[in-house]
DNA sequence: ACTATGCTTCGGCTACCATCGAAGCATGAA
DNA sequence: TTCATGCTTCGATGGTAGCCGAAGCATAGT
């Protein structure tokens, strides 16, 4: 079964360090998990055929990444799942630091810049939070449209909510998801403020300069 | 980890018992997994530490329930990572009949009857199908206008797919998911052919009579 | 050819944990 | 109270799987 896969603390290790997408090296992963080579080599081989992670052969080396998304989205379900219990094992949410500041959530921001973004929002009164249901206020609407050009009436669907409260992985605290975290995410994008990491897979958000004082100005913490 | 609760096959036997979001008694669910309610004691007690399940204290029973949609979307996705693989454990997708044969997947219709829908789709090329991708093609949009009043710039959404392969869990082939495959589900319920079952937290799609023959009439086997 | 590096296979050790029998509580029924 | 049922706790057992040392391939560089 893929869970009992997943389940154990060497080879959990060696996937959370897959989780931004990119390939590592077989002895990268030993590294990561803290055993030895040999070791790794018997956990790789059972995640392969399980499915879970890809090889692929590059002169003496072997590297693995994830299958594909889907995989990344169960692992990141099941971080979720973990954090909000609190039972979660040694390495909290990733390792790598871009990671953990800024990354791709389905659709929308995750990481410490995206639970910021979600509690300035919510100090400021610009949206309402009860557990998992957020709404945004008027004084929000005004917000979006001014600083934003995002218009409240671009964001209804028939089934998706404008705003959700997503459980952040790394941070273990809530950032903004639904239609308008998706939406916030695509101007940041077309503002030039941030941009998803290049390499192919990263669900890296790699912000500019600019941006960052922007989304700063804007998102920053009280004292700023 | 909450992967390695999962893991062990009594505990992932009990979890898909309780699946169709009915809760079960302590006894019932060892019976389900094939151990003596000594062990079973012992490992529900593990997975309600871990946040899956949650216990109800009814006289001398205890009735145990999936926590929420959250954890049930995450199991299923683990079923999904399994199913594609083959490497599955015993039991295949849920025991329940009613609800291998029809029933909710986030918003849109899963099960025997979303397979068959999918696949009726295909057949007369109503959508095209390259591995997870899926288009609608013209026929499909007059198709869908005619038969179900959905007119296809209703389905456009800026981060969401119109159409997307989504996998089964008991099938273990494709059914439609995207703005397409919900706003069909809605449809099924606004003409009142199908229903969600009432008891709470029940993932089942009940089809009325008609409703029934009105499907087969759309997406019935190619005999029909 | 020789050497170094990266990875795998093999064998044996160890630790963990699922499992069950027996006994202990709790609740409900008589 | 006494009994029955449902569930839990305790203790002991056994099987499984993770782990590492040593040795074996494979590739790359010299």
């Amino acid at each position: 079964m893929v869970a009992s896969l997943v389940g154990d603390p060497a080879r959990a290790n060696m996937l959370t360090a897959l989780m931004n997408g990119r390939a590592l090296t077989a002895s990268e992963l030993a590294q990561e998990a803290g055993i030895t080579p040999q070791t790794a080599s018997s956990h790789l081989a059972k995640l392969e055929v399980g499915g879970l992670v890809e090889p692929e052969k590059q002169g003496r080396h072997r590297y693995y990444r994830l299958t594909d998304d889907d995989v990344a989205g169960v692992l990141e379900g099941l971080a979720g799942l973990a954090a909000r219990t609190g039972h979660m094992r040694v390495r909290t949410g990733p390792k790598d630091p871009a990671l953990r500041r800024a990354r791709i959530c389905y659709d929308h921001l995750a990481g410490d810049l995206g639970v910021q973004m979600l509690d300035s929002l919510r100090e400021r009164n610009l949206v309402r939070q009860k557990k998992q249901d957020i709404e945004l206020t008027a004084e929000g609407e005004r917000f979006l449209a001014k600083h934003l050009q995002i218009s409240s009436d671009m964001l209804t669907h028939p089934r998706r909510p404008v705003c959700k409260a997503c459980l952040d992985w790394s941070e273990r605290r809530h950032h903004l998801a639904g239609t308008l975290g998706a939406a916030m995410m695509q101007r940041f994008a077309e503002l030039k403020w941030a941009a998803r990491d290049a390499t192919p897979g990263s669900r890296v958000v790699n912000f500019t300069r600019t941006g960052e004082k922007q989304f700063a100005a804007l998102f920053g913490k009280p004292k700023d």
